[in-house]
DNA sequence: GATGAATGAGAATTCATTCAT
DNA sequence: TATGAATGAATTCTCATTCAT
């Protein structure tokens, strides 16, 4: 369920394989391959040649499916985010202000422990050009603004205490995000445990005293 | 209060002044720039030049001070841990759990507002060589140890409700990293307030409903 | 007048159409184009690629026509030149040195206005390997001697005044050749026009006072 | 006399020598071995590399003195340019059109016999961005306005018989820039002695008949 | 201590060319 | 005949680091 997308080393250019497999499917390979090794070892420590040759193909063979390494990288941090949103999108559903707010770090907290999840802390926009980067920014300020509204939006109809909701959007996004550096897929919690976990924890201070 | 140690623009071999500037003083020097650098540009985006220019030296004058590039990274983690461990050896205190716990994150959240602060999440340590590497990975987890115990004595001594402290360590100290990446300077509210701020917000969850 | 070959941008594969046209026809879609971008652009800013696509082709079909780039590159000049002799032979015709140098130059100068002349000078004979480029620098002396021989014979038959043929060669021949640098197609002068023009500049020195 | 500039295979860096030699000294060698390999062989058949083993350094040395490889393809030209101008600015004199005229081309028959001269017809301005370029057609632009002009003062003060000065510069300018292609240091005549050739040659047609 | 100069070791990217289909 | 995919061989340029002075 939670996308394990990055993880299988299984090249489509394995040896004499069929080489029928789509296009896509290459691009997608490349990508999960190349998203693997930057969460791994940093971007700057990360070769095209070490991506390629991870995937039995040489270099310039990537360049088919993209065109440099930092269009890889946002790439990347898109796919991550289109995930993220797809779930927002299809689960955040209705209710209070506190009830959306729970179920949108559920999924935050889930998606975290994906490969792609990670993908939208652990990349560093700095890496991008211009263009690509205030694309990236912008959506990041729309999930942050997620968060407030949320937030803001139980202070309103009264299932949160009045709060700040810039300063508690900062607090649980921060606890939120930092799952991606700590969470190891041999941990001891499965994602939905953690999700459910962070879900409570990071609203317990939230709910009104005489909820 | 806390060190706006990388923010001044005072380079010792300014023109003609006095070159009799005590070695340390340049080494902090060097040292407050390439992090200031480091930090608004990402590490592998500053050069060892760029640095060097910002002083008006040349590069090779950075070896006297430092053996390399990786050597002024982990010097600067390093002085980062040192700030915040001096403060918290200086002022934790005595108290309950809770108590110790607050303050720690009140230390603690001020150091992320400063530049050596914020050096302890945004350098990667992946950047520092196998030696170094553990050496800062050995204080990551003692800082966390730290985290942990203060919750479980809380637990134990009935200041915290009952709770897993390993999740409620990870839930503060993302918050609280966190701060490194989204505070500026010039943001609306000070340290002293974030920092209250913090240490009431991160701990509203965990104390006993008949606290 | 003379073939503005390299300008149909009809390409032989244009979408449905009939495939049936002849495999000479197909050779010379891809020489002209290429030389129309060859002579555009320089030959190491053209690739393959390029020529490929502007012909609705790609890539790999280019080489069931020509070896390699350099082929192609040599393909061209040779057309270029035999375009060239074609018409010197037969319009050079007969008369007195003078007479013939006139003709020469005519053709030469309305050749260099067409795309396959400029060729002639805007190839560089050092993109090609010995072996095709000894063939051309054989042809591009014998131009020479055609020029010189001409001028040898006027002043052999007293059309000419008596002055070194070599050197008025060269300069005849680099007159000419620097057409292809400056004339544009859409220009104020026809080539015939600028073919009289300089038949009687390039000569107006060389004829006998007492003419 | 005039510059064999880049004909010296003395390099600054020869072995242990002296290493005071100045910087504008190596700027040159740089530019001087370059510019004789870009006319040996053109420009994209030179690498980096080989301009710097030529020069007993390794490649990132050149990168001490040109930003870029096109960057010395455009200190070349301009080079060339400027040694030009120069002389044009200090011999062309005073008299009729025809007697300026004839010192224009034996200055620039000259210069055309040197490395530098050659640089301007054998290097191509399409190998450089469009603002080098720019700079560079307008400097070619000049040249050749330059002719137009003496071409015109000519015909008005009657040194030159009427004629169209746009041809009869394209003529000349041709006929001297092919002294760039043909040119070889061990040829049969000197430098001097071809530009008095074509300051006759090239003007013969242009003195009124009753001169 | 400081510098100018140079270097070794990459790293991304390009492109003509080939090959299986 | 045409293509999609892949590759080998460059080539430019960068940068941390060293060294003679």
């Amino acid at each position: 369920m939670t996308g394990s997308a990055a993880n299988e080393n299984a090249s489509p250019w394995l040896p004499v394989e069929d080489r029928e497999k789509a296009r896509d499917q290459k691009i997608e390979a490349v990508q999960d391959m190349a998203l693997t090794l930057f969460i791994e070892q940093g971007y700057h420590h990360v070769t095209m040649n070490e991506v390629a040759e991870r995937l039995n193909v040489t270099k310039p063979a990537l360049y088919n499916y993209f065109r440099s390494k930092e269009d890889i990288l946002y790439s990347c941090w898109m796919s991550g985010h289109e995930r993220l949103q797809q779930r927002v999108g299809a689960e955040l559903g209705e209710g209070s202000g506190l009830a959306r707010l729970r179920r949108l770090i559920r999924i935050y907290a889930e998606t975290m422990t994906t490969t792609y999840g990670k993908s939208l802390v652990l990349l560093d926009d700095r890496d991008l050009d211009e263009i690509n980067r205030r694309a990236i920014l912008e959506r990041k300020r729309n999930l942050d603004g997620l968060f407030r509204k949320l937030i803001a939006d139980g202070v309103a109809d009264g299932s949160i205490r009045p709060t700040d909701p810039r300063m508690a959007a900062f607090a649980i996004a921060g606890a939120l995000n930092w799952i991606g550096h700590w969470h190891r897929v041999d941990g001891p919690m499965t994602p939905e445990k953690i999700a459910e976990d962070f879900a409570q924890r990071l609203t317990a201070g939230l709910e009104r005293d005489d909820g």
